[in-house]
DNA sequence: GTGAAAGCGCTAACAG
DNA sequence: CTGTTAGCGCTTTCAC
């Protein structure tokens, strides 16, 4: 913190009061062309920069917006933090942005970030635990994005997800097409999306006629650190021709793992598209997620809930794209 | 912003003064068991948040650092921006980043933007204009990462840097051992790094006897908009069988040309390493960053700088990697 | 058109 | 051990 030129130095170096200063530099309406130009040279002069704190706990709003999601390293949240950023810019909120890596704790503790911080809005990613959201926020307005809480009753949020079964069925039911005969797949440990795209998957499967096989539904850990070994358990050992994977973090183990197992071509997809998944030798079909969507429609919907904090909230859910390749 | 429940009410509800409040949860030793017990205990069921504004005017700090990179998208900056935040985490500051987009406006408005929140210090990565960024800064901390501005004579502000000459002269010289006959470069646009890491490469051809040749040195836009049409030139017209590219988003769209010319393969080295190159047919050399030790450093030099002002500035470079696929 | 004064929420002397 | 008071930098009535 500079601790340095304040209101009060710009205020005595022109011979007018701190009041004067303020609504200059605030473009009021009420000063004198010739008053407010001084200042404003004064001013800069002096390398004054009005003190936001300052400002935000008089004007009690800080134009600031908090952004909660798993890990920015995740492609899928760069973007969206990307997204959610520009778009708050647009509409003239800064971001401040956290981390959790899915951890309940850490989750909590960026929460109170935010809170202190005095945010005037959240977008969360929900960890996905017993949270009382409503205990912590109060009545900070905030908009869950890309997952929800364990609904119990009447969720008080916006929510903004995308249709993980439509776009998880489209995946696979294109692998099926491409001729796949026996599809495991590797779920991701979150279990919100997990359960949507193991209904999506098992969809797909039944209409198609084939039966859903426990033996070949696979879960991976946080840390992905079972992966590789799935990978190997369901295309050498359950003799899979193809695979489903849940998230963008699963597929790249299992890329990995693919050229050690040596096997025939196997028809593979995922959820989550990468741009670079374009120059693998091995075809990949994906469920490529509305990211620019996503993220507009939450800052969209929290600005709203800002602006009128009665809004009722709703579940927006936007498709996916498939991807083939 | 909440505009909610403040000290004052928790105090109200205790029966004691905002004082003692203060006191009992700040951890303050003059306060009795009871007292704070109880306090903690009202302030918890009251859903108190002490109001970090309020807190940072009064104590002169923020406890919070300003990180300004390009784009958050460029998976190199990703990465060091999560390094940079864990390291601040772990040494109780938070992190507000902004994204310029090699924009010197942005770079402006972001250093305004963080001016303004009073943060306690800031990283930057130059967006490399005439920037005078002591005037701007007045005497908040800084630490130029990556890139550094245009030197003028004494640069007030550590630097941590990583050798770009060293690293590209490593990478060409290694596609020269591979076979390469003729390397051209598709260089950066970003001034400070092209300068460096154009004299690794012609040091690396030099040094193995072959003539620097203006006609296979070309550069990318800052978009890249052009790269792929310079690969065709540098492949096709130019005739080399290597090529080395600058950074990652350029060889990216190296990456999407590079089928389409249907040539034998050729010789690829790039500055800044992706975990992903591992799956390409092509093999890829690159200079990996230590971006692990870039951002630690950082950290440490700037706490270090607001921990004593008069720390005289230093040119910190790190070494890069040679990864040979 | 401008100044004086109050107050946003918090902590740090200073008393007691 | 706890209360009173002042003040961080700013904006905003309310006067003039």
């Amino acid at each position: 913190m500079t601790g340095k030129v304040t209101i009060k130095d710009v205020a005595k170096a022109a011979g007018v009061s701190e009041a004067t200063v303020s609504r200059a530099l605030t473009h009021s309406p009420r000063v004198k062309r010739d008053t407010r130009q001084k200042i404003q040279n004064i001013a800069n002069n002096l390398g004054y920069h009005p003190n936001g704190l300052a400002r935000s706990i008089r004007l009690q709003h800080t134009h600031t917006l908090g952004v909660i999601i798993p890990d920015i390293l995740n492609a899928f949240f760069t973007k969206l933090s990307r997204v959610i950023e520009d778009a708050a810019d647009k509409a003239g909120y800064d971001v401040v942005l956290v981390n959790t890596d899915e951890s309940l704790a850490k989750e909590a503790n960026a929460l109170s970030l935010l809170l202190e911080k005095q945010v005037d809005g959240i977008i969360i990613t929900s960890a996905g635990g017993p949270t009382k959201y409503t205990d912590i926020l109060g009545n900070t307005p905030a908009v869950f994005v890309d997952r929800m809480p364990p609904v119990t009753g009447q969720l008080a949020y916006d929510r903004v997800l995308v249709d993980n079964i439509q776009g998880t069925r489209a995946v696979v039911t294109e692998l099926i097409h491409q001729g796949a005969q026996r599809i495991g797949i590797i779920n991701s440990a979150v279990s919100f999306t997990a359960t949507e795209r193991m209904t999506g998957y098992r969809e797909a499967l039944t209409q198609a006629g084939f039966e859903p096989d426990a033996a070949i539904e696979a879960t991976a850990r946080t840390d992905n650190s079972n992966v590789q070994q799935m990978t190997r358990q369901l295309l050498v050992n359950q003799k899979c021709d193809g695979l489903f994977v849940a998230d963008n973090t699963i597929m790249e183990e299992v890329l990995r793992k693919l050229p050690a197992l040596d096997l025939p071509p196997i028809h593979l997809g995922g959820f989550d598209d990468q741009d670079w998944f374009d120059f693998l030798p091995q075809p990949i079909v994906t469920a490529r997620q509305p990211i620019a969507q996503l993220g507009q429609t939450a800052i969209d919907r929290l600005l709203a809930k800002i602006d009128d904090p009665d809004l009722l909230p709703e579940e927006i859910r936007l498709a996916a794209t498939t991807i083939s390749r």
